[in-house]
DNA sequence: ATTTATCTTGACAAATTATGTCAAAATTAT
DNA sequence: ATAATTTTGACATAATTTGTCAAGATAAAT
């Protein structure tokens, strides 16, 4: 099962370009962008977004790819992980729903 | 559907504690204590845990309630968000199947 | 084998977000 | 109306995230 660091290193090696290449188009250093694609460091949606536009990665995909990683990153050590995601899924359900309430949160 | 902010304040209004009852036992001001079951302000698993043992609410229940809750926050307003949920329960699948790889998060 | 380019790592800094305190305003109960 | 409780918002402190930089490690080229 490919991480999303690993995603975006594979794509940006077919395509040529360099750490610092990707980096400074991303307008980072290419440290962070090394931490990223090793998994050390977690990338911002904005980051994978911009990340997706330039090496012509699906977008859609790569941030299902990326926001599920973080959950099940988020909850892996909970013995009752998968129960979570259950009732998770019902109260997004329930949040769509009801998108236009007034409450803040 | 209750938010875990409701299922607190409904348990603590039968036995009969005021806020700041609560709030004292937990250690925090009760003003964090009434935002939290306001949902103006997420709790810390710490808290709920303390909760759940003050109140004599089943701890893991509330716990998946309130991971649950902070789950659909999370991702409610992606418009893939059940996509998110169904690949990150295959992640956490992955992740529980190798729990002990040598990779760092 | 040595030099050069690329990538990785860790210590630190800056920015952002989370958590908490306090006091005044609003609400509810007496 | 008074007193008790709860709510709200401004602000302070703490924790986490995100970034920079420079030195070390690895790989590629000569």
């Amino acid at each position: 099962m490919k991480t999303t660091g690993e995603i975006i290193r594979e794509r940006r090696e077919k395509k040529g370009l360099l750490l610092r290449q990707l980096a400074a188009q991303l307008d980072i250093d290419a440290a962070i962008l090394s931490k990223i694609e090793r998994s050390d460091r977690k990338d911002t949606k904005e980051q994978i977004s911009k990340i997706a536009d330039i090496l012509g990665l699906n977008k859609k995909k790569l941030i299902i790819q990326y926001l599920s990683e973080k959950i099940a990153y988020e909850i892996a050590d909970e013995e009752s992980a998968k129960q979570v995601l259950k009732v998770a899924e019902k109260k997004v359900d329930y949040l769509k729903r009801n998108q236009n309430d007034t409450r803040k949160h």
